[in-house]
DNA sequence: CGCTTCCTTGAGTAAATTCAAGACTTGTGG
DNA sequence: CCACAAGTCTTGAATTTACTCAAGGAAGCG
């Protein structure tokens, strides 16, 4: 169950503002932004869309963590993204979207109505250029994940799963990985992200655990206790970069 | 090796004049971007881009397939995308490309500059809406790449392979398959696009051809018999759209 | 407290990989 | 024209990895 919320944030004072779609817009733009923008919140669990719905709207994550799905005849599913705050949601130029996208916890959207967005983006260059950006960069984060999927073994794919989450989870500007992290999905989630099942995402955490790398105060919270043995689990160059 | 040609067929003239980059634009932005190409070529087996190389110029595979592969520590290297005539290379905003870009056939580009390219982005919103479009419809292929990889049995992944093999040597505007078909990479190269070993390539090839699936007429041409047996080995739904 | 959901661990199994040997193709030089 | 070499492909046997099936434990919630 969804609804729409009459409370409308100020663009400018969005906690998204400086990474979403709408970043490089000025006041003016802002401002008209703001006249087609709905807030729509889902309870964790929901669909926010099915594959092959209409399309109404397409918008942006501020709050919550949404995933992407795909599914085969007979039920195997792979999560092929993960949306977090300032993501964006919807495919300018098509109508339908080709996976389901659920919501993990309570996730709130600033929703555009497509039509009028999209004529902004003929319009208004500074969309469309930070649109650009924001598919490239999913695009390099999916290739990354492909290559996670096609050659990594269990190990290696939960090690740079547990790495993503920590640069993702690190505060920004600070050059400090953070050593506490909470886990956003159950293990069946996470099997599911990573191409595996729950059992040997299960079996892979307790094996990291058992090796002093990684320290569980609960279960779904944890510190990692040596970067360094986690990097070397991951498989990738030293210098590669953070994913996704 | 890989040489500029002297050789400038007209925007007008083009053969990926109605798919490529430039699709949208009318005649006075191509006369823009008429000056700023350059055609290159690369021999088969060449380098094109390699991981991390400063990025001089983007533009559009005119002729011939590459390939864009990903390595990890080890050496172990998968596939992340194959480029056909009318495909993107450069990604607008970055000076460089996570991945090595790897000439199959005999291959040319059409390039542009980045810089003059990236300040037409700016000014010319039918350059930046086509490409968002294409950015997004590789974001779709990848994503369906990510459930194959991270789902699919190996039967299943030759089987889709295939498929996306016959659908992209369709005749454009025919509704008929074609039948006979041609492998234009090695057992080794699908393998790596699998996400396989080339023993397993080889064992499912040779699987379809016993169950009368396909019927080969040379090692790297064959035809497909049973459209339906095919697609039934994909693991797709029925209505399941073509991949890539 | 009892229910449900989530998680862990073990034992047996299935799928694809690795290792190994040999066959077919294609091109080159004698 | 044939011999040979290099590259490509096929097939078999043994092995490894992750999966399936199964049972039980821990946590969260009414």
């Amino acid at each position: 169950m969804n609804f729409i919320l009459n409370t409308r944030i100020k663009c400018s004072e969005c906690p998204i503002r400086h990474r979403a779609v709408c970043s490089r817009c000025d006041e003016d733009e802002l401002a008209e932004l703001e006249a087609i923008k709905n807030y729509r919140t889902f309870a964790p669990g929901d669909t926010i869309l099915w594959r092959g719905d209409e399309l109404q709207y397409v918008g942006s994550v501020v709050k919550g963590v949404a995933t992407l799905g795909k599914t085969l005849e007979d039920g195997r599913t792979q999560m092929v993204g993960l949306l977090l705050p300032s993501d964006f949601i919807g495919r300018p130029g098509r109508s339908q979207v080709d996976f389901d996208i659920t919501a993990v916890n309570e996730v709130t959207l600033c929703c555009f109505d497509r039509a009028p967005f999209e004529k902004m983006l003929h319009s208004v260059p500074h969309l469309s250029q930070r649109l650009i950006e924001i598919a490239m960069d999913e695009l390099d984060a999916a290739r990354e994940w492909m290559l996670l999927l096609g050659r990594k073994t269990a190990r290696e794919k939960m090690a740079t799963f547990i790495e993503m989450l920590a640069s993702r989870q690190q505060i920004e500007g600070l050059s400090e990985l953070p050593t506490d992290l909470a886990l956003p999905l159950t293990r069946d989630e996470i099997a599911n992200f990573l191409g595996l099942t729950l059992e040997t995402v299960s079996r892979q955490l307790s094996q990291l655990k058992k090796e002093g790398v990684l320290e569980f105060s609960g279960r779904r919270q944890f510190t990692v206790l040596d970067y360094a043995a986690l990097h070397d689990a991951t498989g990738d160059d030293s210098d590669g970069g953070p994913i996704i």
